[in-house]
DNA sequence: TGACTTACTTTCATTTTGATAGTAACATTG
DNA sequence: CAATGTTACTATCAAAATGAAAGTAAGTCA
């Protein structure tokens, strides 16, 4: 039905730009995590073409990130709410935060706060086995057919 | 001269997505960090047409992530090799390889080893501040002209 | 009844992509 | 030393994606 069986690289890198891949999709992601639900939230948020929302948010509800939800009857309405899915892809877009406040850090930046502390957010990642930051050590890709 | 003044919008994550969101760009920074640096190399790894080919290896060099190095000088030849900055996105690679393993995992799936422990790695995001895994605890995204 | 809101769709010009073929600068082989 | 091969591209052009602008549908509100 859908194309999940049309992806088959084995790779999930690969497998996950197959429908996320543009930059679109990822910053309508991003202001999903800042709390935007509407088509014209996203719209004027993002200054996207209405051709081009609909048919972004229509990838991102049918793979899953997001979901359509009734907001009000009359008239009928719809918005578009994270699922867990969606939530669980916060780490990716905060690593790419980190990656563009550290290299293309010049000028006023949003900052990213944890509410309990106050304290602005390091986003770093490590390996949950080691505890090693990723990066540094060596790693090796093992391709699935290599038995 | 370059364009890094023209991406002024103070979302480092936009900021990053201005040059690299793309598949192709992000696939190109993959397969470099497995190690493949030369032309003929990432084409037939990707499947991509060349002219596309020329236009991302051009612009992952003018951003700094790729770098020219001169591997034969009879005759001229060329490859491509991370910078520090390309290395530094290795986080951002993992991070999506990881949500592509978990939501996108059925069948074979390339897997990512650590050398030293022979281990597979399993990334996880966390604030190096508090050591908190990021998505769980609330997060606030601070605007750079709310004072 | 008429203006307003929200979430789109239609249309069409522009831009980007992708497939194929060709080129430049050399090395290697017979 | 001519023919073939290697590597890293460029040129060309059709097809697909994008983007801007205007229009539509289903209602509400005054």
């Amino acid at each position: 039905m859908n194309d999940k069986n049309i992806c088959a690289d084995p790779c999930p890198i690969a497998r996950c730009l197959a429908f996320l891949g543009d930059t679109w999709s990822l910053l309508l992601l991003r202001d999903a995590h800042i709390g935007l639900t509407r088509f014209d939230q996203f719209r004027k948020s993002l200054g996207i073409a209405p051709t081009i929302l609909t048919r972004r948010l229509a990838t991102l509800t049918e793979e899953g990130l997001l979901e359509k939800r009734l907001y009000s009857e009359r008239p009928p309405r719809e918005e578009y709410v994270l699922t867990a899915a969606g939530r669980d892809f916060l780490p990716v877009l905060m690593m790419i935060g980190a990656w563009g406040s550290q290299y293309r850090g010049d000028g006023p930046l949003v900052r990213v706060q944890d509410v309990e502390t106050g304290e602005y957010i390091k986003p770093i990642a490590i390996d949950e086995v080691t505890g090693a930051r990723i990066g540094t050590r060596p790693l090796r890709f093992v391709m699935p057919d290599s038995d």
